[in-house]
This record gives C-alpha cells, sequence and structure tokens, in this order.
DNA sequence: ATGATTGGATAGTGCCACTCTCCAATTGGA
DNA sequence: TCCAATTGGAGAGTGGCACTATCCAATCAT
C-alpha cells in the first residue's frame, strides 16, 4: 500500500504521517523506485499505536519515540524490554525534594508496600517511575488538604492488584514477545481511560443509589 | 496576604496568578487600596486546586473555568452541582459517529452496565460524558486489535464499582456540601493518577512474580 | 506527451499556557 | 519628606509543539 492508501485507512493526513516519518516514529516503507515505497499492515499497527500513544496518552513526541524504540528493540530480554517500555512512558512531574513532604510521602508509600506485602516493588522503590510518580501526587494531595496514608490507600491497592492479575492473564495469551511488547504499550494507554471511565461510571451508580438522582 | 506572598506561598509566579485572575480561574482579592488587594487561604487552596486541575489533569483552561464555576455555585442541588462539575472534565475525542464500530461498541457497553445491574447508569446512556469516552475508546480499542467485550470488562467494572464504594464513603467524611464538590474534583483530578500508578506498580510485582526480574 | 501523483524536504501555522513590559498608584525606609 | 521599590492591572509578546502548506523532481497513467 502506499502513503495515500496508509493515509486513507489510518484516517491520517499524508503530511501528518510524513512528519511521524522524519520523527522516527514509523518505520520507512520498502522502497519501490525513486519516488514510491510501499507499507504494510505492520505500519498500519504501528501508525495507530503512534496515534494512540500522542492523542489518548498525551505523551509527546520524543517520549513515544523512545517507547517504540524500546518496543522495536529485540536484543532486550523479554521483563527488560517491557518494563523499559513501559517506565518511558510516564511524564509527569517529578517530586520535588525541597519540599519536606517529599519524604513523608515516600516514607508512606514504602510502608503501603510492605502492608502489601509487595516485595519486588519495595525492593525497586524510586527507581520506578510509577513509585516517583505516587509519592509526588501524595504530596499534592497533601497540599491540597487531602491526606492519604497508606491505610487509606491498601484497599485501593489490594483491589487494583487483583485486577492486575487479570491484565497479566490476557498478556499471556499474546504469543510472540514483541506483540507482548505492543499489547503492554497500548494496554497501558488505552485500557487506563477505559478503567477511569469504568471507575467515574460506578461512582455516578453508586452516588445515584445513596442519593438518588435529584 | 498580598500576592507576591500567594505566589511564595503557592510555587506559582505572580504572573501565572494574574493570569488565573484575568481568566476568572481565581477570585480577585479583597481590595485595601487602589494598588493592593489581599488574598487569604481560600485563594491558597483554589489556586492550588486550578493547578491540578491543568498541571495533572491537564484540563484546558476553559474547562477548568466551567469547572470552577460549578463548584462555586450553592443555587444548585448538591447531586447535580457535583454531577455538574465531574462530567465538564473529560476533554477527550466524542465517539466518531462515522465509524461502524462505534455503534457495535456502544452496545456493548450498554450490555455491560445491564450485566452490572447498573439501572441509573443504564438510564443516562450515552448523556454522561463517561458512557460516550468508554464507547470511544472501545472503538480505538478494536481499531489496533484489543478488542474487549463486556464479559472481559465485567471483573474490572465490578471491582472498580467495590473501590466507588470506599471513594463515596470517603466523600461522606466531608461536611459541607461546597467542600464535597472540590473534594469530588480534587479526587477525580489527583486521585485518578494514584489509582493508576498503583495500578501499574501491582502489574510490575505482579510480572516479577510470574516471571523473576530477569 | 503530458498532466496528475508520489515521496521528500523546508518553512510556516495555529494553539495555548504562560510571561514580559509598561504604567500609575502606593508604600516604606532614610 | 523624598525617592526607590513594590503593588496590582492591562496588553502584547514568547516558546513549545503537533501539525500542515508549499515546492520540487521523479515517476506513473493514459
Amino acid at each position: 500500500m502506499r502513503l495515500a492508501e496508509l493515509s486513507e485507512r489510518s484516517g491520517v493526513s499524508t503530511a501528518t504521517i510524513k512528519y511521524y516519518l522524519r520523527e522516527g516514529l514509523l518505520p520507512a516503507g520498502r522502497r519501490i523506485s525513486a519516488t514510491q515505497a510501499d507499507y504494510d499492515d505492520a505500519h498500519l499497527r504501528r501508525l495507530r499505536l503512534v496515534r494512540a500513544l500522542i492523542q489518548i496518552g498525551r505523551v509527546p513526541v520524543a517520549t513515544a519515540r523512545q517507547v517504540l524504540a524500546y518496543v522495536d528493540d529485540d536484543s532486550l530480554g523479554q521483563t527488560i524490554r517491557l518494563g523499559a517500555a513501559l517506565w518511558e512512558l510516564p511524564h509527569e512531574p517529578e517530586p520535588d525534594e525541597e519540599d519536606p513532604q517529599t519524604a513523608v510521602a515516600r516514607a508512606e508509600v514504602d510502608r503501603l508496600l510492605e502492608l502489601l506485602g509487595w516485595a519486588t516493588a519495595r525492593e525497586l522503590g524510586a527507581l520506578s517511575p510509577n513509585h516517583r510518580v505516587l509519592t509526588a501526587t501524595l504530596v499534592r494531595l497533601t497540599h491540597l488538604g487531602y491526606p492519604m496514608d497508606a491505610e487509606a490507600l491498601l484497599p485501593y491497592a489490594q483491589g487494583l492488584g487483583r485486577l492486575a492479575e487479570l491484565d497479566l492473564d490476557r498478556l499471556e495469551d499474546v504469543p510472540t514477545p514483541a506483540e507482548k511488547v505492543e499489547a503492554a504499550v497500548a494496554a497501558a494507554v488505552l485500557f487506563e481511560p477505559v478503567l477511569l471511565c469504568l471507575r467515574r461510571l460506578a461512582q455516578e451508580e453508586e452516588s445515584a443509589r445513596r442519593f438518588g438522582l435529584s
């Protein structure tokens, strides 16, 4: 398929596709002649992933490039490759080490992991961007007047832990390592909005159940 | 407190605070003289909420203004006020009605709500932006090659339903209606990243448990 | 032949959160 | 009392970034 068809099938303008090619988010097509290149379903698939990352995940183009580099790097071991790709995704502000609340929040996060018995997460500690983003967000919540301690977070973490098992089950159904990494990235970017929508719908339902629709 | 102090205490530059005042995100201070105004803790609190909305929630300034208008509108009933504020928050793309997959996804969402027995959510249907965003996201997942049906979503929705009960419990502890609305908005904006971090940490933990750290 | 189309390169656009600059009024220290 | 510093206010300007409009030479379709 040529660029125009790739554009039509994906709903992305040719100009934008050219931009992604230039930025290295999309591999070049197979050159047929000096003025034509051939794209296949892999390109279409990658293009949709790129759109998901940028439009839904709001990942900056530079970050998306790094994520995709890990997705494509089959020299790495499966776990490292997947972890590296996912760890590139968060682009929220890092914790403010000047703020004394940061140390408090970090200790609380560590305490939560202990309560949960999540040994690996405890070992990794602030190496994981998720640990750091969690810390930074708890600091913000505190400043807004809604402090949350480990005990308050515990039931949420346990609930999400059960859901994470489901996630991994689904990932095991994906055959090849390359597809696994891609599926994990897609899940991180597109499945998170699904979860948030479900939670908000659940809140609406529960709220109506308690207080009615008045 | 004067503008400079408000700036210092919030970590937001005076220029940006002036911008928020101009945009109506922050109420004007009490005028002391022709060249001075006095701000109090309510302003500091509101300023932090604005920052959370814009920086963490990535809510456009115009949307934030609408959300805050509902937060401040005490002429509305409690439930409406809260619902209206929260329904302003999503700013993701609406479902593409041209796409035949949209009807499929919408039917699947409705079927999910039926399986869950969420009567209110079913009545509201696509009136809720959350219903629409969920539909649109499922369409995207399908196009990426990861279709999800109602059965696949069910356990997630049930898990999140249990967590939503916790949310409402916590909201009941907040005394006044105005604070309830503000707390709900803060929870939507700041607690969602917390949940996502917890989920990702849970995934890391579960992944390490299954496959080791290699 | 010849006009349309292709992929590629470059410069430009639009958006939007934020910031710079200037101003007159006011404050506060010497 | 004097004058430099500060205050809040208003408008224009800046920067970043995803995207797009414009050209161009090569090639394809008829």
